[in-house]
DNA sequence: GTCAGACCTGACCGATCGGACAGCTTTACG
DNA sequence: CGTAAAGCTGTCCGATCGGTCAGGTCTGAC
């Protein structure tokens, strides 16, 4: 059964991303995702170093993602900063929308993992774009209840088509801020 | 050491909470919550029939609560509904704030839980309230971005006082569903 | 063919987990 | 006082976990 160039690496990936999602990472055994896969556990720790290192591959890709979104929200300030981080929040979702239910699996294991080790600083900072760098109660408590409500959204399973859920993610974001653009 | 009327019982339940929002329900072992509490395992198991016992004890209050809600809200239609929806759904996470931060902090456990086999029923009637009983996509979507950014707003340490942050919360659930009271 | 290296596995290991149990100490009560 | 119940603990147990390792199997290059 050994292939070169080894397709078993992404059934792993795979796998191990379903049942994290359903059960949570600790909930998940490696035993538990190589009967899935159908192989030994003996080979996901050939394919790869630990059982972190599965989780940490699964969630780079997000990472680096959302850490753009951070450099392209950087120049920005006022109403411009509020409708690109809203958009930019949104689409990020959206996009990695099973690797945000993975993060719901497990919230206190996946903030010690080192793949999201930068995660409080770019919270913080797309806080201020989403509150348009004001400190006011109202446009901080708003700028909390977009964050909650754009994750809790994309992770669950509105029966609304991708392209209608985010639209009105956005409108409704935009109001819950009480943004209004032109 | 033994004391009628243990007193022992509150300290393990009090340091159960606190350990099992910081890491976690299987992050945290009955021998992490006996440090804590400074008795044995044994103690814990002597006043608690298991460890999920005691996430049940601690889940319950919250839980009757959130079936008082639902009645409440069962015999309120249109823009009564929604508006008690709101109130009803902030004020209970923001009462059981530290439970809500519990829920988060190991989703999977807490949907298998007994004490919250209800959730999901539960749930999709205060979804359906938040949108004021319409199937729309907009109020749907609506419903579930308020579901999510009360639940998360909640569970974080948002720095603002509580009653500012309730105020700011309904004013914001509200806008983010397009409804504005008289 | 043959040889190096990638691929895969069964068997095993130490650590840790939730929980069971027998027995000791303290308290409340007649 | 005595005694029954409640409170508490040290010790042990089976199960399960993530991870190691020696060795078997297959593939592609020469």
């Amino acid at each position: 059964m050994a292939r070169t160039a080894s397709a078993l690496r992404g059934h792993i990936l795979e796998a191990a991303l379903g049942l994290f999602v359903i059960h949570g990472y600790r909930g998940t055994s490696l035993h538990d995702i190589a009967s899935e896969v159908g192989c030994s556990k003996a080979s996901l720790l050939y394919h790869f170093a630990s059982k972190d290192a599965i989780l940490t591959e699964l969630l780079t890709p997000a990472g680096l993602a959302l850490n753009q979104l951070d450099q392209d929200l950087a120049g920005l300030s006022g109403d411009q900063a509020v409708e690109a981080a809203v958009t930019g929040y949104v689409d990020l979702a959206l996009r990695y929308r099973r690797e945000v239910k993975l993060l719901f699996s497990d919230l206190p294991e996946m903030l010690n993992n080192s793949a999201l080790s930068g995660i409080p600083g770019l919270t913080e900072r797309l806080l201020a774009a989403l509150a348009g760098h004001s400190e006011e109660p109202e446009a901080v408590v708003g700028a909390w209840m977009v964050i909650g409500a754009v994750f809790v959204t994309s992770a669950s399973d509105v029966p609304v088509p991708q392209e209608v859920l985010r639209t009105q993610m956005i409108r409704s974001a935009l109001r819950a801020l009480d943004h209004y653009p032109e």
